[in-house]
Formats: C-alpha cells, structure tokens, sequence
DNA sequence: ATATAAATTTAGGCCGTCCGAATTTCCAGT
DNA sequence: ACTGGAAATTCGGACGGCCTAAATTTATAT
C-alpha cells in the first residue's frame, strides 16, 4: 500500500472520486452516473475527472462502460478508507466525538493527515480493526477482517446474536440507533417479524424494540 | 474570534496569506515581497490573492504601500494560529511527535480541523497557553500570554533563567537545541559572551555549551 | 427497424490560484 | 529636477475542478 510507482500525487478532489469508486464497486464495472450521484456532482464533471484519473494510471475507462479502478487506485482508495475509519476511531475514542457526529470531520482530515499521524494514531489506540460503526479498518497492506454478517431481518428468531456492524452514515438514524443500544457488540435477538419488508421485533438490552425493516437490515449481526 | 459578520469562507491558500501577514506584521505595512518569500511564492500570485482578499474585506491594501489586515483579518489569523499551536501541542503530547517534525503536520491539518475538534484537543490538554515550542496558543477570543522574554545573548552573566521559547521552526536547529538540553523549561544562566555578536557560552543542565549567536538570540527566556 | 429515452461525453464558461513577462510606480542619488 | 533600479502591479496563459447545454452513444419499446 501507499507506495504507487510513478504516479502523479492526487489532489483531494481525487481522493475522493477514487473512494467513492471503491465503494460502489461490485461485481460490474462503476457508472459515471452512479458516482456523480454518491459526490453530488454532475456527470459532466465526473466525465472529466475521470479522463484525467484514467490518464494517470488511477483507474480505466471504457467510455459509455464505466470505470474499474487498477491495483494503484483500489490500493490509493483502500489507503484513504484506512485513513477514514482510523481518524473516525480516533475522535470517538479519544476526544469524545459521537458515531454520529465523526464522519465530515474524519472527510476533511483524511486528505490532510500524514501516513505517520495515521500510524500513530493505530498505535495508540492499538491497531483496532473495526470503527465505532463496525467498519472494517484495512491494514497498511490494504486487507481487512470481514466477518460473516447476518442483517436482523434475516435472523432465526430467538437465536442471540451479537450486533457487529451498522451500515448508515446518516446521523439521524444513528442516533436512533444508539437511543435503542443497538450498538456494536450488543447482544440482539429476533423476536419476531412481519411479512412483506414489515417491521422487525428485536430483544436488546432486556427490551424488546420494533424497527422498520429498512433499518434493521442496516443492522449486520454475528453469531456468539 | 471566528465569528466574522459576513464574510466569504476563506481558501486553505487564504488562510496560509493571513497567517502569513499576521506573523510579517510589526509596526509598518507588510509588503508584497515579504509576502512571497514566506510563501515562496511569485510577487505576482501574490498581488493577485491580495485583491482578492482586499475585496473580501480581510485586509487593507494601499497599492505600492503594501498591506494591513482588517480586524476580521486579525481574528480569522490568529485562529489559525491558535490552531496550528495547539495541534502541534497535541501531536507531541498525546501522539509520539518531537518539536521537530510537527511543523508540517500541523500546517496541512490547521486547514482540516473544525472548531469543535480544536476545542476538543484544547480540553484534552487541559488550555495549555504554550506550544511545545514555547510559542503562546491564542484563546478562541484572540487574546494570549506574552511574556517578558529576555533573549540569551542579552542575558546579564551568572543570573538563572528559565528557557521559555524557542522561536525557529527549523528542523536541523531543533534537533541540536534538544540535544544540548535547550528546551523550553529548562534553567540556563549565561557564562559569558564574546563581543561583536561572537559566541556565547551556557550552562545548562550541568553542563556549559557554547553556541553561536544568532542560535543564542532565538533562545528566549524568562525570569526565574 | 426505428423512435424514443437514458446515459454519457464533448464543448464552452467560470473561478481560484499559480506563473513569467511587461509595465508602472516609487525613491534615492546625482 | 531627473533618472536608474527596485518594488509592485497588470497582463496573458495554464491548470484543476466545477457547471450547463448540446451532441452523441446505448438501451428499450413498439
């Protein structure tokens, strides 16, 4: 990781487009569209950047395809993606910042902090693997633990599991979430749940708490 | 401080020109030249950003006659001043960095950082009022503690003093000051001094040290 | 097969920031 | 009072990164 033969540095903005890129890639190559959309730009604009990652090695281009990122731009997004969850790790656990409150901090400090800080930040906090949302931290290497996730929707019912992981960034929801105790490392377990993506009925904390199907599928669980 | 009536949001470049003209600003007017070699950049650029910045009500230019900022200018300056020293502070006491190598850090970081995380770093650190190179951390309101410094070449011999500040930002001059046990706290008393600007010798730490003037006069201390 | 809709790229503009070159202003010394 | 050189400014150009509008390509439906 980190070291990317002869190419250009990126610029911020190019951080960005190549993490988003990393984000949305699935198994197909990544529309202009669907990052024009996550970066809240137009797709012109996308165009354009892409032309000008795509002549830096970043990534490639097939015009009306889509992009894929090459091994120096999924290793360049995979170092930013580092970067994101450790700083977010960091200001929760150390300057008391809420899961709900890190992310536009940790987007404005990634591009600015050295691989030193990041360094010493895992350090000191002593290497963690996962954020406080349960996010994977990739290594320095670039590879990460993924556990096998099961979504609360998709629990046997009655059977206990531990909460690992929320996939939401949105704020509103995650303090919601935090409001019930659907923390990471809680213990839940299915109580119940409506057919046709109805509400869910989850035990947690002694409690019992009925949840939109929607959000609880955000709730990823592992067993013990 | 922060709170600027109704002003542009300033550019990281911005910022780095008011910091830049606050610590070029004594008694007269900064210059366009003095502006550029700091930033080690062309006159011209400089002229540029200067109308810029006139226009936007952060500074006070009289063409030819050179620059003032404005108070808001002033205020937008010192925060980031106050930013960058307490960052500085906080990488060397909570994260392993030597006063030598968070120079550059801070300076990428100072334009990252919201207000709430300064806030956050301030209380971890419990306010401190000087950096780690004795540099005075300006309050959120602006306002900060400076002392009566009397330089080591100016010293009257035999009388002890604590070291308070250390005003070089240069890495190789750090390293050498720390290791001759220079550092900001430490009790020195001036042995003796050689005229025209000649050497002047220290004790410190049990030990006396003969160092060369200019090094000397960066060297400011403060009564017992 | 073709018309239309959707996705994408190109074209042309704008702004911030930088530069080098040409020009203007200032001041000091004759 | 004049003039040469230093300092400062303006000018023209470049690039990154964004935009809108127009053109183009691809996908879909009749």
């Amino acid at each position: 990781m980190t070291r990317d033969p002869a190419l250009e540095p990126l610029t911020r903005s190019a951080e960005d487009y190549l993490k988003a890129i990393l984000a949305l890639s699935g198994e197909a190559a990544v529309s202009t569209t669907q990052i024009a959309q996550r970066l809240e730009l137009s797709p012109a604009s996308v165009s354009g950047m892409i032309r000008r990652l795509s002549d830096q090695g970043w990534l490639e281009h097939v015009p009306y395809r889509g992009v894929v990122l090459t091994d120096a731009g999924r290793r360049a997004a995979l170092r930013m993606v580092r970067r994101h969850r450790l700083i977010e790790t960091y200001l929760v656990d150390r300057l008391g910042f809420t899961w709900d409150d890190v992310h536009e901090e940790a987007e404005r400090l990634e591009h600015a902090v050295s691989d030193q800080l990041v360094d010493r930040m895992a350090e000191a906090l002593g290497h963690p693997r996962f954020d406080p949302h349960g996010d994977p931290i990739p290594r320095s290497d670039g590879t990460m633990d993924i556990p096998d996730y099961v979504a609360v929707p998709d629990l046997v019912t009655g059977e206990p599991m531990i909460l690992h992981r929320v996939r939401t960034g949105d704020a509103e929801r995650l303090r919601y979430i935090a409001d019930a105790g659907l923390v990471p490392g809680a213990e839940v377990m299915l109580v119940s749940r409506e057919p046709f993506d109805g509400p869910v009925t989850v035990r947690v904390g002694g409690g019992e708490r009925v949840i939109a199907h929607d959000l609880a599928a955000m709730l990823l669980c592992v067993r013990e």
